[in-house]
DNA sequence: AATTAATTTTAGACAAAGCTAAAAAATTGT
DNA sequence: ACAATTTTTTAGCTTTGTCTAAAATTAATT
């Protein structure tokens, strides 16, 4: 597989990821920043490759042996950005570049000795799931922390208030877009919750648990 | 620069690396795994980005600026070799091919990071010194620990004696390729020397030591 | 010095990945 | 239902890096 097939199932894959129809040329155009016409030659080759479904002006679907190659691109690009966060000290927002570039690295023992350094982490620094080998994960959903029951644990992804007031709070309080944080109990009375971050636990009340997304992953 | 000048830019530097002539086409293409005629095209282009000295017939050679491109390539081939080897467990013999691949990773940031990371190595997993960022680095010289003075420090690169026997007795002691060795004391009386390794300090016999490669970098 | 041999370069072709412009098919609006 | 619009495909061209076969140059041998 080269480069340039292996970012264009991945693109696909992210199209078809939640409206799991088929993909349309113009939307594959857009999304790898080049032209319709450049997308029907590669999706010709792909389909000649079965590794998408194809019919002339009917759009394009992975078949099931693009969506593995896709999920195991998905799983190097994810473990990359969990290796430049977490090892490298890169923040949050600067790794998905470089990411997209180590993902094509080609060594499956590189991946495996990556994931066991890491601790074989199940989401990634955005809060999304790292498939395993296998291509299998489990799908991660954002909530509110006020949502949440005690013992759940997820990454924050998000804000629902982004003032400038707010976020100075968080910084404060040392809590940061890609952190991990668990539920340890919820106040009844005000409903204030204490979460487990890096920095030990600290409590929050209702307006910021109100205003936090984590994005759950399933433990099993 | 693509992956393949970047390739040949350091195939031209390793060639002309110990005898500092101008390098043959032949040579490139053998060392490149390619055809002479392949070469000659590369090269012209190479010499349009005024990367190499070219004239037809008579060889090729770095320019200045070509020679700071090769050693950024190695530097972040090297780096990447330490990486796998002291982060991720690789042995000494299995890091070369997937740093050819990680060493065409474009990010400044990354190369920074990874080299403190790693605590700003001075030599890869082979004894091979790491160029700084302004391609500047200390050239190593393999010598036998019984031909080093009290201070020296390196890396072991290779052994004299092959045999079985001999390699048993480096495994039992914990000596690898790869390890770096301090010479701590040397008795006069039998030629044994005091080494420290990464497991504490042992002391080898004269005929350990007078079979054991370390490459030595000159510290500064 | 002349011939032979080896090396290097050129000429022409090919596959990958992209582009533009034009044609074909599907969709939409009336 | 049919014209207009949008989407998709085709045809033909470009660039990068490779190849083979032939020509040009340099090196080696007699
Ligand atoms: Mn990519
Ligand atoms: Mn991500
Ligand atoms: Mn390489
Ligand atoms: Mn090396």
């Amino acid at each position: 597989m080269t480069l340039s097939e292996e970012d264009y199932i991945k693109a696909i894959y992210h199209l078809s990821e939640f409206n799991s129809t088929s993909v349309a040329t113009n939307a594959i155009a857009e999304q790898m920043q080049t032209k319709p016409s450049s997308v029907t030659d590669m999706v010709k080759k792909l389909s000649e490759k079965s590794l998408v479904n194809y019919k002339k002006y009917q759009g394009v679907s992975l078949s099931e042996k693009g969506r593995l190659v896709a999920l195991s691109i998905i799983r190097k690009h994810r473990l990359w950005e969990v290796f430049l966060v977490d090892k490298l000290n890169f923040s949050w927002d600067e790794v998905h570049v470089v990411a997209e570039q180590l993902e094509h690295i080609k060594s499956d023992t590189l991946i495996d000795k990556l994931d066991a350094h890491l601790g074989y982490p199940k989401v990634d620094p955005h809060g999304d799931p790292i498939p395993n080998k296998d291509g299998v994960f489990t799908k991660s959903i954002k909530k509110l922390i006020s949502e949440l029951p005690v013992g759940s644990q997820g990454v924050c992804v998000g804000v629902n208030d982004s003032s400038a007031a707010f976020l100075k709070f968080l910084d404060k309080n040392k809590i940061a877009l890609g952190d991990t944080f668990k539920i340890l109990e919820i106040e009844e009375f005000d409903g204030s919750v204490t979460i487990s971050t890096r920095s030990g636990s600290i409590r929050i009340s209702k307006q910021i648990a109100t205003n936090l997304y984590l994005d759950i992953v399933d433990e099993e």
